[in-house]
DNA sequence: CTGTTAGCGCTTTCAA
DNA sequence: TTGAAAGCGCTAACAG
């Protein structure tokens, strides 16, 4: 055995500290700090160049995690969402990080998979990193006792001295970016009624999740608003997936039939399952049976026939959240509220 | 002024220290740390049991800082992305933080905006955090200059004992997970000739990137197979987006007319785009003119007509570049090759 | 304005 | 095995 295939280059270079870089500008570690990560200028320009250029010299980046244990505090959100391949959160997850990049801060993502325990478990490993903040998007809890044991998780995180801050959940004692999800939703039933359609089956009606139940309950109300109501087995429970507005429409057209003109969705994914559970039954979805879905993520547009929809500004939502958590400590119970828009498009032709 | 409206709890407290977990366990803090977080384990069990209970009634959880400054190292996988609301990058994300997961690795993710200065200056800031892994995918460079910059960039890290993974990037030094873009669209070529298709226009002939690049010289590959070539005019660069499918797609359609039977774009997400510019031109994709994607983001089975591509398995991208840079460091130069395959779906009836 | 000197919370020799 | 003590890289009083 030789030991001169020693092609790759296995020298280990330490990375410059902060104490290399002053030494080598003739500086104390004091003014280095200073001169570079300091917040109030007060060194002596000539100082200040010559740290500058040492740290230039050596390649100097200070340790993030140094850094962060001197002062206590990081420079670390971390973001919880359902699923990061759905639209919908990885729309909110770019206006998150643009957001926080703009603060100087980093973006740690998490993935609950829907899973109740699984995000409970995740929000207390993260504690180990002290973020600055923890946002939540989408969580849920299977029961009052979830529900009780993430909220005491996100208490004694906020009593720790982070910031926690919620997308679009209600009930909770927490900022929260609300979205306007029953207005909307009501809003877009009348829209729809005013297009003519009479017969709706309803897609997604979540027991656990309230963004589901409250675009239900508006769209419900916006059908009473017409003295119109849905038969209650027109209204399927139903995973907030793809495969589950698939399946739900599956099922719904099974019992319904052709009872239905129109299919809405409480997320436009779901919608996007359901179009194609329409036309695997053999329908012409839009023209047959419309389709409406919550959220106009960018698929919405392209989809055949364009699907109506309430438009959420997504990238805004995500925003929102660290311009909240960025406010200053003393405004308790901060809220944003984000409005809603119907959109009709091609889906939901007049009938 | 009443101080008496402190109705918010506003008490700090401060999270348990190691130090603290010790004192109520009546153990020195080495042991603590061992029992804790140590890596063999060597202590008492019935010391190991009291530290454990100390630390559960304190709720104490290390500080990952600390800990990462004392080891010399975190366990950090940093991931940059061009934008994380693609679909197809949001998959590999999804990838990486399922295998990051798994190994006990978080995951801080970046976006580059497909700005190749950006994504320097970001790879340079990443450093601050000194993860164990930097995972890119999607790089690129405006010039050989940014290309010699990144990588020099990325070799200093290396050298500070960092992994670097690049995904479906070639001809860099550094462990990638490849795709196997050029016969993916060989492939596809060859059989949509077998279906009929003569007449081609190609969208996203991008220089900078070479996966668009192997896909296009794949394509016109397989074409020539068939003694088939197609007319420069009708291979259009547009940016790898939605916008840059449709556009580069209707500035294809004005020049080539009725004139193609088929469009093939280079990424599905520029596919979905071409669709709607097809629309927008008034034929009708799939009947009067055929569409293929290539990357068989979920997307694609959903759009109407289904979208004919290439399917890669997004999810393992990311978990084979996480497993990649876990490998031992002796192992020079590791690549990992992902088959690709084709999908026939209803974009490209035979004619 | 600068340098000295404690820490921050944790790991890891090194003796005991 | 355990504990004392010396760091890890950086910040923040605290005197000069």
């Amino acid at each position: 055995m030789s030991n001169d295939q020693n092609l790759a280059p296995r020298t280990r270079v330490a990375a410059a500290t902060l104490h290399d870089v002053a030494r080598t500008a003739g500086v104390s570690l004091a003014t280095a700090s200073r001169a570079l990560n300091g917040s109030d200028r007060k060194v002596k320009e000539e100082y200040r160049l010559r740290v500058v250029a040492a740290a230039e010299e050596l390649g100097y980046t200070a340790n993030l995690s140094a850094q962060a244990v001197a002062k206590g505090s990081t420079m670390t959100v971390a973001l919880l969402v359902s699923d990061i391949g759905d639209p919908y959160f990885s729309s909110i997850a770019s206006g998150v990080i643009r957001g926080a990049e703009a603060a100087g801060l980093v973006v740690t993502i998490a993935v609950t998979d829907r899973d109740s325990e699984r995000e409970l478990k995740i929000v207390r490993a993260l504690r180990g990193g002290r973020p600055r903040v923890i946002i939540l998007a989408g969580s849920r809890f299977a029961d009052e006792a979830a529900r009780g044991a993430l909220v005491a998780e996100l208490q004694s995180f906020e009593a720790m001295g982070g910031r926690v801050v919620l997308i679009s959940q209600g009930e909770l004692p927490f900022p929260t970016v609300q979205l306007d999800n029953r207005s909307g939703a009501r809003d877009l039933a009348e829209q729809l009624v005013e297009q003519g359609y009479r017969r709706f089956g309803i897609v997604g009606a979540s027991q656990t999740l309230l963004t589901a139940k409250d675009r239900l309950d508006g769209f419900l109300e916006g059908l009473a608003a017409h003295n119109i109501s849905v038969d209650p087995d027109h209204i399927v429970d139903a995973p907030l997936t793809r495969d589950g507005g698939y399946t739900g429409t599956a099922t719904l057209l099974e019992h319904a039939g052709s009872d239905l003109d129109l299919v809405f969705a409480v997320t436009d994914v779901m919608a996007i399952g359901a179009m194609s559970a329409i036309r695997a039954a053999g329908f012409i979805p839009g023209e047959q049976i419309g389709v409406a879905g919550f959220d106009d993520i960018p698929a919405a547009e392209d989809s055949s026939p364009a699907l109506t929809t309430v438009a959420v500004p997504l990238l805004d939502l995500g925003q929102r959240a660290i311009a909240l958590a960025l406010e200053p400590d003393d405004s308790p119970q901060a809220e944003a509220i984000v409005a809603t828009s119907v959109v009709l498009r091609g889906s939901t032709p007049p009938r």
